[in-house]
DNA sequence: CTTGGCACTCGACGTTTCCGAGTGCCAGCG
DNA sequence: CGCTGGCACTCGGAAACGTCGAGTGCCAAG
């Protein structure tokens, strides 16, 4: 029951027809424009072949054939290459992330270029703190009984907490247990930390195990609860452009933008930095956005990605170009994370 | 030429009748739902009055009226008073902003807040930096010949910026500097920074000098750059329901809600916390939002606000609750970040 | 297996018709 | 002088209708 050549070539010219011209795609215009050396009632059969199978459909009969979810799989799966960038397109992510001047930094920009060079919505999540390590712990008197906690990683991302203490400290204490926590965790991956700063406390005096316990805890707690990721999003007045299914697409999709956990779940887990993955239509269902696709991969310096960014419109989409360019950008931004 | 008094009430009639019903309302349905006393023909002489002064007008003959800008502007200078908030919205505060965490923390919740009791898009300004004062000035090194320099802001923000210098450092100069300038700054207000940081340089040894200008210049940099505020946003999955007028009023908005030079002229000056700020359609014409109204007020904790928060949505906005909403959570937020 | 021919289907689009909400005007009334 | 009921008029919107044509499925012949 597997496709020969031409019927695959025929799924291929429907899927690039349709995605250009938004309309669905008969089998007279398909001669047309492709020269596929066959007549329009061969290729009406083909088509009935390709229905069957449940790759193509038609929204009404005596119209055009649409690819379905299936179809758009197939053809991503095995009728597609990456598009290569054009040079404008890679000097504009060169322009684009030159000159960052940190994190935060790195990451608006980034999405911002996603948006502009897809022409859809761009997502992007924080690199992960999970994942990363501890470069420097900093505490900030700001009160007698209030202290600022930051945490300065080594992905130049920074977090930080408000403490506030039973009891007055003492400057001098401060510094020492400043110091010593430093040279506790500095350098180690988070995972880590829990097990290294345990054993810390008991080595202060009395006097200064509320300060230092409270420390701790601000610690391991910024380590783990930053657990919910925080993300860019950009490209939203995109959506304009895809045009008129409203309540099918639209405003789902508007919600999702604004539910972070939605958003993350849909980005899904990072992957190495150089596998895309391309979610399509109904694969998204738990989401609720069945009328969209998402294309993402993961990035950061390693091999081990830190986070996740992609790239999310409407099934129809142009998936060779998208997929090119979100991988051309994760591969810029990882090596700027790696020259950090 | 000044309008009676049953002039203004027919005015704040069509205008709540408009909000409401979105459809442009006519002399009869006006009577039925406001007991005005009079009959149909009366309210229509009232209207044609209203009209030749520019307050309503019609879409086309033959069908109800609608208010026009100038008729929202009368209807909010003189025909409104705030709508207090209910228990529940009271609550809804409460239980939102309760437990933040830090500033970055304030801001994203009060957004999502002012968006969910409005039911509109909501925008909101960072605190701004040039009117807080330096709480703290943290260096850490991060490697031979980098450094970040960490700035502490009085209502908690931290800035933070990468400096590479031409030679490596040694970690007690780094402890000296740290110390001498934390003295000369903390607790200015940022204007007055550049002075008291200028003779500090001349204090240092020459082997010092290139670390303590790199992080002067740093410092004074991150003060002036971060001029450019940044912005949170929230809602715009209310988008939708502002239904129709997709070309008039979706695109630019969407557009607008990127670009945030746009967003940040369309709040306008930073208001005492107490006065709201509306500006109606074509008011907001140079930002090409001439669909939309802006409903903003300043917020901070002393009488000066630190900066704005305010309410996007199309001119048929119900005025009263849409201002009491903005006005309440700005107070909220204003004694919070007090507290602080 | 491919091809041209042919009858058939059905949505898109333009035209026409019809309905009624809403208006402006006017003459009469308190 | 202002309010009111009556009345003719206007005009947008919805519904009904007809036409057009792209596209299909099927079939018999090459």
């Amino acid at each position: 029951m597997s496709l020969d050549d031409r019927k695959l070539a025929v799924l291929r010219a429907i899927v690039e027809d349709y995605v250009s011209t938004e309309e669905p795609v008969g089998s007279k215009a398909l001669v047309d424009r492709h020269n596929l050396g066959v007549s329009p009632a061969t290729i009406r059969n083909d088509m009935a072949v390709l229905e069957e199978e449940g790759y193509i459909a038609q929204p009404h009969t005596s119209a055009g054939r649409v690819p379905t979810d299936k179809g758009y799989r197939l053809f991503v799966d095995r009728l597609t290459t990456l598009k290569p960038l054009s040079t404008a397109e890679r000097r504009a992510i060169q322009t684009f992330l030159d000159g960052v001047v940190d994190l935060d930094d790195v990451v608006s920009r980034t999405v911002r270029l996603l948006a502009q060079l897809t022409r859809q919505v761009a997502v992007m999540q924080y690199p992960s703190l999970t994942r990363s390590g501890v470069r420097h712990v900093e505490l900030v008197a700001l009160a007698s009984t209030r202290l600022l906690v930051v945490l300065i990683t080594d992905a130049g991302r920074i977090e930080q907490r408000l403490v506030d203490l039973p009891e007055p400290f003492d400057e001098v204490v401060l510094a020492d247990v400043r110091a010593r926590i430093n040279a506790a965790v500095c350098g180690l991956p988070f995972s880590d930390v829990a097990a290294a700063v345990e054993p810390l406390a008991r080595r202060f005096g009395p006097d200064e195990q509320p300060l230092v316990n409270a420390v701790v805890a601000t610690l391991l707690e910024t380590l783990v609860e930053r657990h919910d990721e925080r993300l860019a999003v950009a490209g939203t007045a995109n959506l304009t452009r895809f045009g008129q299914d409203f309540d099918q697409f639209f405003e789902p999709l508007l919600e999702a933008l604004e539910e972070h956990v939605v958003l993350l779940r849909l980005l899904g887990e990072a992957t190495s930095p150089s596998t895309l993955t391309v979610r399509i239509g109904h694969e998204n269902e738990l989401t609720g956005l069945s009328a969209a696709s998402v294309v993402s991969v993961g990035y950061g310096p390693g091999e081990q990605a830190l986070a996740t960014m992609g790239v999310l419109g409407p099934t129809r989409m142009d998936y060779p170009g998208t997929m090119g360019a979100v991988r051309a950008v994760a591969r810029y931004v990882s090596r700027i994370l790696a020259g950090n």
